[in-house]
DNA sequence: CCCCAGGCACCTC
DNA sequence: GAGGTGCATGGG
């Protein structure tokens, strides 16, 4: 409760590049400054739960080697979780393949880890992430809040927390796309009220990785690439690997074996290339090197 | 004006 | 199962 301080004891960590690097649309920083400027430590960035019935805030900034954090709840165990701190990242790159692409992308962001991040507010944010940037997904999500979502008060300030799946199950589909959710808006509005009827995405953890994506799917606006999402950056199903744009574009250019003409089949070429278990997390280093440092930028 | 963005549902065959 | 099409919105 209150504040506190994770003392990162030396071991690589990128607060910036964790939550900025499109894993999660879940959090937002203090200083009202879009993503991608500079982040000098002293912001905070800022995200809500609903671990006990009313929800919580928790704020945190990396300093000095350490990660401090305010909050109304236990916040220590949920940042180790969601910020993925308690994962091996030496052991996880000395399962990473040798390409320079990929040793690269490790080397620039160094010290990004993988979320693990609320399931329904995972599903619904990677479903409005359909044909859309990341700065307008982070921004839908804002709106969400802000529109549906309950207000709390945290030391002076006033927030919105992200809104249950009851909350958005009531929601109309004009609300919605008054939003400027587009097509994603009836998406959003069946698949929240399929959570609150009781059909729980985490029903999926335990089960086999391909059967765990094949049981998101039944989701309204939830195909193989979202669902692959949700399990890399909620569920931790560190081998998942979402074949967006920008990782097709990378198995045209360096990976073009990989290329097999539908989705399971690719997939799996793929997740083998990039070392099986962890392929997920050399997914995710990949994808942000190349929106942030590819030929294009 | 064009093209594109962390795709998906729905329709054919 | 594979292949094509429509879909909202805003930025370059």
């Amino acid at each position: 409760m209150g504040h506190g301080r994770i003392d990162l004891d030396g071991t690589a960590f990128d607060l910036q590049s964790t939550l900025e690097s499109g894993q999660t649309y879940l959090w937002w920083r203090d200083d009202g400054e879009d993503y991608d400027s500079t982040y000098g430590g002293d912001d905070w960035y800022l995200t809500t739960t609903r671990a006990t019935d009313d929800p919580g805030v928790i704020k945190v900034r990396q300093r000095n080697g350490a990660l401090e954090y305010r909050s109304n709840v236990d916040a220590e165990p949920v940042l180790r979780r969601r910020l993925g701190l308690d994962d091996d990242l030496p052991a996880i790159r000395a399962s990473v393949p040798n390409a320079e692409v990929i040793q690269d992308a490790y080397d620039e962001y160094w010290g990004m880890r993988i979320v693990r991040e609320p399931a329904f507010g995972c599903v619904i944010s990677f479903i409005c992430s359909a044909q859309m940037r990341v700065s307008r997904i982070h921004g839908m999500q804002q709106s969400l809040r802000e529109a549906f979502g309950t207000a709390i008060e945290f030391e002076g300030d006033s927030y919105h927390a992200y809104p249950t799946p009851e909350q958005l199950a009531v929601a109309t589909e004009q609300q919605l796309r008054d939003l400027s959710l587009g097509y994603r808006a009836p998406y959003v509005q069946r698949t929240a009220e399929m959570v609150a009827d009781g059909d729980d995405p985490t029903e999926a953890t335990g089960l086999g990785y391909e059967a765990a994506r094949e049981l998101l799917t039944r989701y309204v606006g939830v195909g193989d690439k979202v669902a692959d999402c949700v399990l890399l950056f909620s569920l931790g199903y560190l081998e998942a690997v979402p074949l967006d744009t920008w990782i097709r574009t990378a198995i045209e250019e360096y990976f073009p074996d990989c290329e097999q003409g539908n989705y399971t089949d690719t997939s799996r070429a793929i997740r083998e290339q990039l070392g099986g278990e962890y392929a997920g997390y050399t997914q995710t280093y990949l994808f942000h090197y190349l929106r942030n440092d590819g030929p294009e930028s």
